[in-house]
DNA sequence: CAGCTTATGTGCGTTAGCGTCCAGACAGTC
DNA sequence: GACTGTCTGGACGCTAACGCACATAAGCTG
């Protein structure tokens, strides 16, 4: 499917190109519908393609011993899926799975290597980027370890809020148990302990964010801590 | 202090540069020695130094709400401190303790960044090693919240032992609850397990590993993951 | 509207790890 | 040989989260 002209579809990571690079870049991608619960990769799976959410985003999660999983990592229009092909590296560590179903610029792993390659504004972006991606994994290693599950929950509602360009996303219990690598049960206990606090709203995994200020006291200080990170090395305002 | 001539320091990246460019790299490079507990930089600071551990090693560490601290990583003679500088972010994230005394090899920030632009070799050693590092940051993320204090231990300790160049080194309870974010009572209790199975013996803080193969087994699996990872992006042989 | 599937809520007993305090035990020092 | 600081071991009650099983409830399908 050709870029279609008529949406301007965009990613952060681009807008730094110049309007020439960036056509020539786009010229190169497939605009994508991507579905909700949609894997693009597993983990020790070869990088075919490379992803830039414009209204879609992804979850990167870390599967060991089999079958339990924790959500590492989030990718919206802020980031890219695919980043180790930066470090010359084609295989993925981590499983993605889209978390918002919407648009997405798609590129052959190849191409992309060409142009990042030739490419320094890119270079620097995306180099920028993988940073960020590092500085919020080692948090979210901490976070997961010292937090309560309701302070994690908080802070995953924040972190989806900013990615869903909505108030209201899809979301069930058993799958936010899945992210944050509690039993379903703890998901729902917290999450009943928010509504209850007025919050937010939810049932049947329709889940609306009523009282964002309210949330961001309720998390833990690791949403704060990550959007301080991605401003210091990107600059740029993420924070609604 | 320049660099001694009696003494062959070896660090892993740079082993694969010509004669000529190692050559080139050690002029610009200062061998210095690192003392047990030495804090090289904490998080938020500027990167002054980069490290190539020759016999030292490092632990990174998360510091977290103030106080909690979490080792997501550790840096021997297979890797380098300061590596976020290959993305050109001068500032690091984490805590960098040193764990083993010894020698390392220190150049200057901006000659490093010098050196890495205009070698290929190096480049292409330092992107694999930081997508290493990548792999077991998420590898840990999930160990830490999903293994038990022993087996996180005896993975610790195999980690440790690869990285010592010794079955003896020196580390005390309280030391090694603050790397694994957890009491030092918890440490007491599973380094007790440990040493009731003739694994480890220790006494004062000098732990000695008794039955590698035997640790091996009481390791999560995390660690042979970490191994497989290492040895899929770079190719070499840490594993003993 | 009947029946099914999916989502959420509740109620057990269990457990790993917490915070705290104190007791022993070893090693170096005066 | 007494003193002191450091390291290790054990005990206490407490809590977050676990595993499991079952009960409601809301939407979809026929």
């Amino acid at each position: 499917m050709p870029l279609s002209k008529t949406e301007p579809a965009s990613n952060n990571l681009l807008a730094a190109m110049s309007r020439k690079e960036h056509l020539r870049f786009l010229s190169d991608c497939t605009l994508v519908d991507l579905e909700l619960a949609d894997i693009l990769i597993e983990p020790g799976e070869r990088t075919r393609y490379v992803y830039f959410p414009t209204e879609s985003f992804i979850s990167l999660i870390t599967v060991i011993d089999n079958n339990s999983c924790l959500e590492v990592g989030q990718v919206g229009n802020e980031g890219m899926l695919g980043i180790s092909l930066v470090l010359g590296v084609g295989v993925s560590p981590l499983r993605a799975v889209v978390q918002g179903a919407g648009q997405a610029l798609r590129m052959d792993a190849a191409p992309f290597q060409r142009e990042f390659e030739q490419n320094p504004v890119l270079q620097r972006e995306l180099k920028r980027y993988l940073n960020v991606m590092v500085c919020q994994l080692a948090q979210t290693a901490a976070c997961t370890h010292f937090h309560l599950v309701e302070a994690r929950l908080a802070r995953w509602l924040l972190m989806t809020h900013d990615r869903a360009q909505s108030d209201t996303f899809y979301i069930t219990h058993e799958f936010l148990a899945y992210m944050l690598g509690v039993r379903r049960v703890g998901v729902t206990n917290a999450a009943t302990a928010l509504q209850n606090r007025n919050l937010i709203q939810y049932s049947r995994g329709n889940i609306t964010i009523l009282d964002r200020k309210g949330l961001e006291g309720a998390s833990c200080d690791c949403y704060a801590a990550d959007l301080a990170n991605y401003s210091r090395i990107i600059g740029n305002n993420l924070a609604s």
